[in-house]
DNA sequence: CGGGTTTTTGACTCTTTTCAATACAGGTGG
DNA sequence: CCACCTGTATTGAAAAGAGTCAAAAACCCG
């Protein structure tokens, strides 16, 4: 069944009452998702929300011309496909596990039950959508006034915040992602990506390999990202 | 004193039951700004949360290396400045008034209050917050994958939507909008916005005028914003 | 009627994309 | 175990879209 202490765990779920997360728990189903499956369709109705426990996913849109863009990656701990709390009855975009991965859903009905009932859990989601609309405005900001080699370090430099795993000196990030992913994270090609990250690996802030990225210098990216001012 | 019928009028309120109203109304200030004024400034510590009672104003951030960049409309109705909803403590940006404006101000305390005796309140903060997500995001995706052109229809017909006053089959923008503004919505130059926009007015899109937009074709500007599947 | 701001337009430059070809890695099946 | 095949990555050359530089025109306010 589902371990108890991990529903707990959660921050999202930080501050809920025990009766809540007893219902919580009663109504969770687990499931599992082999590397490149979809939890769900973008434009599909949103009859559950999740949360990852393990693994990592891609959230892909695809344009009205068959562009594909990626909003963004999702953690262990997160919450996603939440589209009731955006007002929305259809998903928005279709997350793809990178790596195999496990999610607890919920059918989307609870959560406005628990937004009725638990203040805490409101605010918690609130804040935690509210961070997303930060970084979102942080990445707009990046795309409008930053050229192409900016855009690609803050990206990767994110990586390394969210998926990055120390060793030694370096940072590996902690899943298979292409050229491609890269340059639909930040709005260019993939050619673009391998010439940007090709030149870093001659100036030795990263290593690069066949969905690999390896971090060397990230103090090196962060100048080239431009955040302080020189 | 403060106008009972206008505070409950406003959506973001609905909901809220009479105690909370009056405790509200009696910690609500009024202010105006003339055009041209800051309500507050990005940076700052952020003590108060914000209505937009009349008016327009543009939400301006400035990156560490002096680039501008406007976050968004404020349109009458609408909450700005809740940094805490965001977990933020400092202003992220600057709202400028475009046209004299008056605001509400509540200090930022409140809101904490508010939301946690008010599960309603927190749900439409929530969902408002959310909405502003998934427009933040449909930005990103116009960012990475449409060219210029697309992206000023976009911020065009957007600004038509929220800020359009209908004047027979044309729709004007309600407040004075530079070039350079609309270049600031869209990551591009002004020179570039005035070739574009300089273009459309040959093919009878709209009609232009120094910090004047009027929409002529609004049809038109869909197409070339490549909404529809062609 | 100035004087400053905003807009338009032209010519040139440059970053990035597009087009094209090759190299490489890893899994599959003979 | 090796050859093959597919998806990924690299790299070069040409093309294009948008930015920069520069100057003139239009407009509004006082």
């Amino acid at each position: 069944m589902i371990d108890r202490e991990l529903v707990d765990a959660l921050p999202i779920f930080h501050g809920l009452d025990a009766s809540a997360l007893d219902k919580l728990l009663a109504h969770a189903s687990q499931r599992s998702h082999a590397k490149g499956d979809t939890v769900f369709q973008q434009g599909e109705e949103a009859t559950h929300f999740y949360v990852l426990l393990r693994g990592r996913l891609k959230v892909q849109q695809v344009t009205a011309d068959g562009q594909q863009f990626i909003v963004r990656v999702v953690n262990p701990g997160d919450l996603f496909g939440f589209a009731m709390a955006l007002g929305r009855t259809q998903y928005p975009g279709t997350p793809i596990a990178a790596v195999d991965s496990v999610t607890l859903a919920w059918p989307m009905g609870m959560m406005n039950d628990i937004l009725q009932h638990n203040p805490t859990f409101a605010i918690n989601t609130m804040q935690m959508i509210g961070q997303r609309l930060d970084a979102a405005h942080d990445r707009l900001r990046e795309m409008s006034t930053q050229e192409v080699e900016g855009r690609v370090a803050h990206a990767v430099i994110r990586l390394a915040q969210e998926a990055g795993v120390k060793s030694g000196s370096e940072i590996r990030i902690d899943f298979p992602i292409s050229r491609q992913d890269i340059a639909e994270m930040t709005g260019t090609t993939l050619h673009t990506v391998s010439r940007i990250i090709s030149h870093w690996e001659t100036k030795g802030l990263v290593k690069g390999g066949r969905q690999l990225l390896v971090i060397a210098d990230l103090a090196g990216l962060r100048r080239l990202a431009g955040d302080e001012a020189s």
